[in-house]
DNA sequence: ATCGCCCATGCAAACGTTTACATTCCGCCG
DNA sequence: CGGCGGAATGTAAACGTTTGCATGGGCGAT
């Protein structure tokens, strides 16, 4: 580290500033000067001061990316996203993540300050109060799945109104004829957003159709709790669409608990594709996000802020849903229709529909 | 950002050398003063330039994290672990993952360079030569799970060798006659730690057993296989200890589809609890890592190096590994045992038993 | 052949800190 | 009463780059 610029202009014969420019762009310097500098640079593992040239071109080279406290493949992929895009941009990647509340998450946001020329947010605790406080003023900033309403910032979103819309669509062309749906907990985006997508397909569906709309909050309890209600109350519907995976595979514990049979009595579908979906019994239909594609996108997002976006390049639009269809709604019939050429990541028993973008 | 040291100075009617102090260490400055100045500062929000601190402090107060293509809960937790204790000693984390070859994790690691304190590295394509070719001489590094052995740097490594020892005394002593071990690749060094831990609880083995060892690879096809091939032979020992929960499952599917009873007919273990593991049926008993832990343990360890940890208190231990009794080993009389007091945190039909310590 | 222009290169300022050293001021002791 | 020491504060150098501007030399045009 102690070899500086100096050094290599030394060595080579010339200015420091005819180092940089060899180094940097390609500003007038002789192609014989050049790959001399390059040489020396090369011999005397020459690698500039990245802070030294931050302060001057006042640029890091590197994102931030804020997160909350996220377990398990969720995290993983959305980070393998953000930096596959990042390295392929040559950004680096400073992460804050397992942000349990505002004041931590700020706290953080805080202390990226600078060091960053832009940031990825996610968090349950952003609105628009917390990012004008928060979020210096110049620094771009690309917001992911977050309720925060403000056109400052772009923001990117899980297709959660499309993959529902397309799971109640799915759900409705497999011919059941009550569909109830299990929601999430009060002022959550994500269950509002899923439940309009339901109403939408419901509302649109030309045969008749009875619906309703049952309050989870979810977790696999209110699942089971649910599920067992309606058994003794003799109210199960033929088919159920829970908000996530996590309560339908509380109701599908309690179903197989009380002998109804999936999907033979009730069909039963989730959101999500969490990891275990497809290994409970019945395997667990469900609408598949692409986490990774999340990552990637907010990034070529955040690249477009930062202006070191490629012109020419489309930015990918929104990351989009996948509707997994497996055993635990009988629909082999019609998905096989709908989907002749499995992608050969599917196990043989899955079916993947791509869901409707909107 | 507009805002420097100089306009805080103005503003407080300082010279920045004083705002520099009143802000830094408590280097004589009257604290009437440095009230005023913290005022100015806070008032006009300003936030130190960290690429021009670093410069003359040669400190960037960030560490990298340089990881291979993790997959799932495994890369969360590790993250989790080491952003955590990054966080605490208010280090910030680079961090630069999903590496598939030297090459790239070599790049990596070079365009790191200078803009870390020290480095993490996680990767099986680090030995020694990667190291003195790519890791700059004074940068502080601490390796985790990597078959490099140099004194050069500290090295954390999941206690393979003393949880597959502890899992395989428990299989001991779960009284089966014969038990076999199920490899991983040659020359993954994970593979040949819990190969050598298998061996070695067996050697030390007072009643006599029929050991022996297969050749997996680590795929659940791998596993598949290989139980299939044990039936058909009809040389199916009474126990089953793979070297990873894959290879178990794999095992399990085949040994269900064979109509052997598991753990009636043979016991099946395996290595890593996989968040998969406890869904299989039966579910399986595994050895759990701490991943957390590790990550956790390796920023620690790089405190050290930096010499930034706290004189006083002691680093951690190795991370160690836990025994997660599950119904895919017939041991519950036992396991009840062994441990009477449940953790919290387990299911109604888990048992943990703590790991040896090596 | 002379003049001007452009290209390659050098010089030096600037970026925003930290910190060694200089200065000032005050109180205390001789 | 004068000098001295120490605490509070100021001054300026240094960190390693990038980049606007200056310089010089070669070459084409007149």
């Amino acid at each position: 580290m102690a070899v500086t610029i100096k050094d290599v202009a030394r060595e080579a014969n010339v200015s420091v500033a005819s180092v940089s420019r060899a180094l940097n762009g390609s500003a007038n310097v002789m192609e014989v000067t050049r790959q001399r500098i390059l040489g020396v640079a090369e011999k005397l593992r020459y690698v500039p001061h990245s802070a030294a040239r931050s302060l001057i071109t006042r640029r890091t080279q590197t994102v931030g990316a804020l997160l909350p406290d996220l377990f398990g493949e969720f995290f993983s992929e959305l980070i393998r996203g953000i930096d596959l895009a990042a390295r392929a941009r040559g950004l680096h990647l400073l992460v804050s993540s397992s942000h349990g509340n505002p004041s931590e998450a700020a706290k953080a946001l805080r202390s990226m300050q600078g060091r960053v020329d832009g940031v990825l947010v996610m968090s349950p605790h952003v609105d628009a109060r917390f990012l004008t406080e928060h979020l210096s003023e110049g620094l771009p900033a690309v917001l992911i799945n977050t309720v925060a309403h403000t056109n400052k910032y772009p923001t990117l979103n899980i297709d959660n109104y499309g993959g529902a819309l397309s799971m109640t669509r799915h759900l409705l062309a497999g011919g059941y004829e009550s569909i109830a749906f299990v929601g999430g907990p009060d002022g959550n985006f994500d269950a509002s957003e899923r439940l309009r997508g339901f109403n939408d397909a419901i509302a649109e569906s030309e045969t008749p159709v009875r619906s309703r709309v049952l309050c989870g909050d979810f977790t696999e309890e209110s699942g089971y709790r649910l599920a067992k209600k309606l058994h003794a109350a003799g109210t199960l519907p033929r088919a159920v669409f829970a908000a996530n995976d996590t309560m339908a595979i509380g109701m599908l514990l309690a179903l197989n608990e009380s002998g109804v049979r999936v999907p033979d009595d009730v069909a039963l579908a989730g959101f999500d594709d969490i990891p275990i979906a497809r290994f409970v019994n019945p395997p667990l239909t469900t609408v598949r996000v692409r986490i990774a594609d999340l990552g990637r996108c907010a990034l070529e997002e955040l690249a477009v802020e930062l202006d070191i976006a490629t012109p020419g390049e489309a930015i990918d639009d929104k990351p989009s849903c996948y509707i997994v269809v497996r055993a635990s709604c009988g629909s082999a019939n019609q998905s096989a229709a709908v989907s002749g050429d499995v992608g050969s990541s599917a196990s043989k028993k899955e079916i993947e529909i791509p869901g409707r973008r909107v």
